[in-house]
DNA sequence: CCTCGCGTGGCACTCAGTGTCAACGCTGCC
DNA sequence: GGCAGCGTTGACACTGAGTGCCACGCGAGG
């Protein structure tokens, strides 16, 4: 990583860390941009050079998370059952959070608890849904499956995936997010 | 209805189908509330004694929808299964939407359509999920069931309910609603 | 006739977000 | 060393959303 790259994620992590601060014990909304500028040492401006909005400080670190998703999708075994497939993909979210365990928790807390930053989450989880639908229905059984199939069978695992997710952050700090994951799963896709 | 009573439903509908007809041929994003305002011939500020905020103009058709929902969950037989008591209790959706067939194709292709918009209905859709998985909690078989299968079960049916809806404003105009949302639960919840 | 209550419009203000421009610092090249 | 080019930054101005405040007008009732 070059030098000018560095100075960038440098001002970056500033910036997130500052906004944490702040939002730790002012709310979401309570915070402005100045506030977060001002604790990272920078300007206004220069705050929007890095975000293009003040929830994208919070929801930024699920940025790239679409792309791992359909690659993960992508990368599934084609004989797997569709409903398992999106389920198993659904696992880079949990190994993301996974790299950073605290600092996850903390964001996704915030994140649930935040109407507009939950409405972000969302609003980005809709296009997710539509890229694995479309992957996804390339690996229907052509038999039993109509157009509608593979989009419910993808809306259906993330409804399981976020439940559990709200359920998490409601749980002690330790509290097993993957057998969460799991109970939600084996609720949505019953084992016939 | 009084005299105020009306005259304020009046401008109330004024300013509702000034703001139509404006987003219409502009975008969301591209209509001001100035303009919405001025169309209605009120000024800005009485804009906002009516509407909470620009996405209201829309969104407020679905404003009472929860208790709606609320109250008919629990009118459904305790002897229904709880699948089934959830989707039938997200009918008087499909047929709120029917009061006014025209009207509410139109504010859901929009609302679809408009990411700010359908953040806000997500935004009131999760409100509406934890009112119902409460309720729903109280039926549930206690044998078979955990803390969490009353939430997975209902955010499955709102999963397969918002993927009928999507599906429903990519079709041609007199698409039946009421069979996408019934192909759409029997993916969700396949018939044992 | 007066006044009480309410809906309204106007005004000023904060905050989010964007465009523009000039200054600064680094890098490479003469 | 000086200079040109390029990217980062801060300052300023501007629009639009949303809110608080106050003063005006108007109908109802004493």
């Amino acid at each position: 990583m070059s030098l000018v790259e560095r100075k960038r994620q440098l001002v970056r992590d500033e910036l997130t860390e500052a906004a944490l601060k702040l939002l730790a014990f002012q709310g979401f909304e309570e915070t402005t941009i100045d506030q977060m500028a001002a604790a990272a040492g920078v300007s206004r401006r220069t705050f929007f050079r890095y975000f293009s909005s003040k929830e994208d400080v919070i929801i930024e670190f699920l940025s790239d998370l679409g792309r791992k998703l359909s690659a993960a999708l992508s990368s599934r075994p084609p004989s797997e059952p569709p409903a398992e497939a999106v389920q198993n993909a659904l696992r880079v979210f949990t190994d993301t959070l996974w790299e950073h365990p605290e600092k996850s928790r903390r964001l996704t807390e915030i994140m649930v608890n935040t109407p507009a930053l939950l409405a972000r989450y969302l609003e980005r989880q809709v296009e997710w849904k539509a890229a694995l639908a479309k992957d996804l229905s390339t690996r229907m059984p052509p038999a039993t499956s109509t157009e509608l199939t593979a989009p419910v069978v993808v809306a259906v695992a993330f409804a399981a995936y976020d439940t559990a997710l709200i359920h998490w952050v409601q749980q002690p700090r330790d509290a097993d997010l993957n057998a969460l994951v799991d109970a939600c799963f084996a609720v949505a896709f019953p084992p016939s």
